[in-house]
DNA sequence: TGACTATGTGAGCAGTTGTTCATATAGGCG
DNA sequence: CGCCTATATGAACAACTGCTCACATAGTCA
């Protein structure tokens, strides 16, 4: 019988007590919270959101107050509809889209106010 | 003298109250905004942030927690110390590390707070 | 119906990301 | 010093992202 020198850690200064103390997240837990940050993750994203989630805008609109295609904006509603972060409506050939997800609009908001409370913080610093 | 078409947009419905209305983000603040996300971004750093904002735990104890090569987590925690969102300490060869970002921390938490609520609704229901 | 318009979408591409592997660094200890 | 250990890091690579371009779709209006 081989002694196994096992070296299944990168080290063996591994505190154990540590280790069984630590609560896991749950893989879906994980996952969700993963893909509602993604979704704001990105510069584009986040003026989309914010500007949806203060006034119904159409594709144009938004193409235009976002200086960019409305293809690019197209593809990001897109994702954004897959998570049904965004909701939308036709009338006639225009599709106006909003946001109402509170979630979403909470952490955005929560951390638009980190910056520019922080950003005041330290210019009367 | 030409006629200029100019096709500057991608339509002619553009709502210019709409457009007019809309209060832009300064670009510098959109960048801090999808930066703080993208940290959350990932569930690797997602579940480092975690355990982190219980309790103090070095390299070795993260990649065994979350079953992960030592390499791959020092990169991540390189990448979080880029943001300032940990810190760490050393003592002898082993550094120990935390997050006490307490922006990131309450994004983290209203998220969590959220799937966790949602997840018990709905089982509910 | 057919021309026109607003939006959607697939392919492609450059840039980014997260991991692995090999190796470097830095402190501890004999 | 020399060897061991914990951590850091550069290169490489596959997967993913966000955009552009060309074209498809679907509604309007004559």
């Amino acid at each position: 019988m081989v002694l196994e020198v096992k070296q299944e850690t990168c080290c063996n200064v591994v505190h154990q007590e540590a280790i069984d103390s630590v609560r896991q997240l749950e893989p879906s837990v994980v996952e969700q919270l993963s893909e509602s940050f993604k979704a704001l993750a990105d510069p584009t994203r986040i003026r989309i959101l914010f500007n949806l989630s203060r006034r119904e805008l159409c594709v144009c609109d938004l193409a235009e107050v976002l200086g960019m295609t409305q293809s690019a904006v197209s593809h990001q509603l897109r994702f954004l509809k897959a998570l049904r972060i965004v909701k939308f409506r036709r009338d006639g050939n225009t599709i106006y889209y909003t946001c109402d997800d509170a979630h979403i609009i909470g952490l955005l908001q929560m951390a638009l106010d980190h910056v520019t409370h922080t950003a005041a913080q330290e210019g009367s610093e």
